[in-house]
DNA sequence: ATTGCTAAGGCAAAGGTTTTCGCAATGCGA
DNA sequence: TCGCATTGCGAAAACCTTTGCCTTAGCAAT
């Protein structure tokens, strides 16, 4: 590497290999038509030099920049995060770029985004938002492709990927149905949060399925704290006394739930059985026990929409919304009451 | 805005104007020399067609892309996010965007991203990471400016900007004698983490300048969970079972020393002050009672890391190791005594 | 009327890379 | 020895925008 005036270009290993910048090229980009040897020596020359091919250049002619967009609505918390990393992911380290656009719910700023994006011609946008919101689209005919996550585009036309929030409730109730648990009650958060209701259909349906119905009689719909989760768990008690398990809608309010039912003797996993929502870590292990929880897999939600914008890219567009599987983590608060005795 | 074949460019615009691309391009710069009257033709006939500059050219002329690379050293986390946010303030919505890039602490991915940023010639990057960890340069002779947040450079002739440990914990001793209590104990995590070693090095400061010495006489290291916090207060109260206030070392070992003191009959903040570390909502916010905290200030310091970047890009380079305050948050948990007894 | 000046806008180059086309040389068969 | 195919490489255009320089026209001053 020589530290001369500016950047090397391809002309500079050109010269130094003693061929013209199209041969340079070629030898660099492996085309046909370059003997072994020429090819040698502009490899090396490209080496000597610290040649490092401009992407602005390139891509002006291929039309092509290789880098996407990510747009966040949320001030980008918990939920977009592992989308993000799952969108790294797909779109691989080195090959494509990610910008990363916070746009805080302020539709000015989107459209901000949006315009500086276009204007660095990506080859494509990914949008997500904190749970799940229906949203508008982000443009109009824009050209290139874009994939929404978690959020999803009130345009069917639009291809939205989001997590199977009502498989994910009915894979609880099942789980606990399963550890041989039948008096179970439901605490969750606020009914304006579509994840909510979709989780707590998710429950019922399961419920109904195995010819029960939900301890307490309904849902108890409320706040994502763990305040509400003490709370839920007083309500539940005293309408359901002989409550064996309660499927909270995250695990905030499953942690509370947990410290309350442990205030008040009850033993957990013994004498109830506890299921989060969410795998949220700091909570679900510093849970005392261990959190039993859904994990929407979010991480693979935003590489799935990585992938699919790429595909979109290469010509392979999908539209609608799709709903992508849940799964269950089964830890301690959860253990059938069996195992414990021995 | 017209659905023609391929993004619209200057001269579709100069055309519509009559005018040629040279002169539709001064017009939409506001260059001298263009009559108001073709200045106007030109600006409604971009807005008609929907013009959208190319970055990529202008940047290939210009020199400049108007992009800097952020590489996140740690599978970013609680501590890079913030940072990311402030990084993001500071360049601003539109004017520049930031290339995300998740290391992962692999060594390998971060030469691939860093010749990616490099081939799209980014005006600069910033490297954070999680704790204050000291790290190698990115790379040498890199041509472009580079500001370290979090984690800093051992290179002494690199900008790295780290929130002050040290001053932070003596910002809460501080605060825990001014309310009055003296009979202070320190519990934090592992010792190999210098920002553990730091605030416990301030903390100390702050007692010895007060003339008094840490309950049970040293430093508890452990780890940065619940668990230890628990356990922390355990081995507290019986090496000095006078013990009036508690430093913790971060949030998650408060709120279990929180729990335990509650559970061995010890209330917060009456008998017992409580001070964390790094203002982390979630569990600052979620602890019974709420949790007086010291705040590193991390989207400051992204926001501060953007705006040094910007002044080297500017040719106003910074060097070394610049400290940036924290700030202490009071809540319940170290609520003075005398203002509870009516 | 000629000169000189300014304003307005056109022309062309530059920036770095890729790609197409064409040219030259080489090798082979006739 | 000639013709032809093949191979290797160079020249130049193209991508889009900006900018310095040049031309032209209009106008004022001499």
């Amino acid at each position: 590497m020589v530290t001369g005036q500016g950047p090397v270009t391809i002309t500079d290993v050109a010269r130094l290999a003693g061929v013209s910048p199209g041969t340079a090229s070629k030898a660099l980009n492996g085309r046909r038509g370059i003997s072994a040897g020429t090819a040698l020596r502009v490899q090396q020359a490209a080496e000597r030099l610290g040649y490092q091919p401009n992407a602005l250049a390139r891509g002006l002619l291929s039309g092509r920049s290789f880098t996407v967009g990510l747009i966040t609505t949320d001030s980008f918390g918990r939920f977009s995060i592992p989308v993000v990393q799952g969108a790294e992911d797909a779109l691989g380290p080195g090959r494509i770029l990610v910008f990363l656009c916070e746009s805080r719910d302020d539709r000015l700023r989107e459209e901000h985004y949006l315009r500086a994006l276009l204007e660095r011609r990506v080859d494509g946008i990914i949008v997500t938002g904190r749970r799940q919101d229906r949203r508008e689209p982000i443009g109009r005919d824009l050209r290139i492709p874009v994939v929404y996550a978690m959020a999803y585009s009130s345009d069917p036309a639009d291809l939205s990927l989001v997590p199977d929030d009502e498989e994910g409730g009915a894979l609880a109730i099942r789980h606990l149905l399963g550890t041989g648990r039948t008096t179970i009650g439901h605490v969750t958060g606020p009914r304006r949060f579509r994840a909510a209701v979709l989780r707590a259909a998710g429950a019922e349906q399961a419920l109904t399925a195995a010819g029960l119905g939900l301890a307490g009689s309904r849902t108890l719909y409320g706040e994502w704290t763990e305040e509400w989760g003490r709370r839920g768990v007083d309500l539940l008690l005293r309408s359901a006394p002989g409550l064996d398990a309660i499927f909270c809608g995250n695990d905030q309010i499953a942690r509370g739930a947990a410290d309350r039912l442990r205030e008040v003797g009850r033993r957990v996993p013994a004498d109830v059985a506890l299921v989060g929502f969410d795998n949220w870590d700091v909570i679900a292990a510093a849970c005392r026990p261990p959190l039993t929880t859904v994990d929407m897999n979010l991480r693979q939600l935003g590489r799935a929409a990585g992938e699919r914008l790429l595909a979109a890219v290469d010509g392979h567009p999908g539209s609608g919304l799709q709903l992508l599987p849940c799964s269950l983590v089964v830890r301690e608060s959860s253990r059938p009451p069996e195992s414990r005795s021995p």
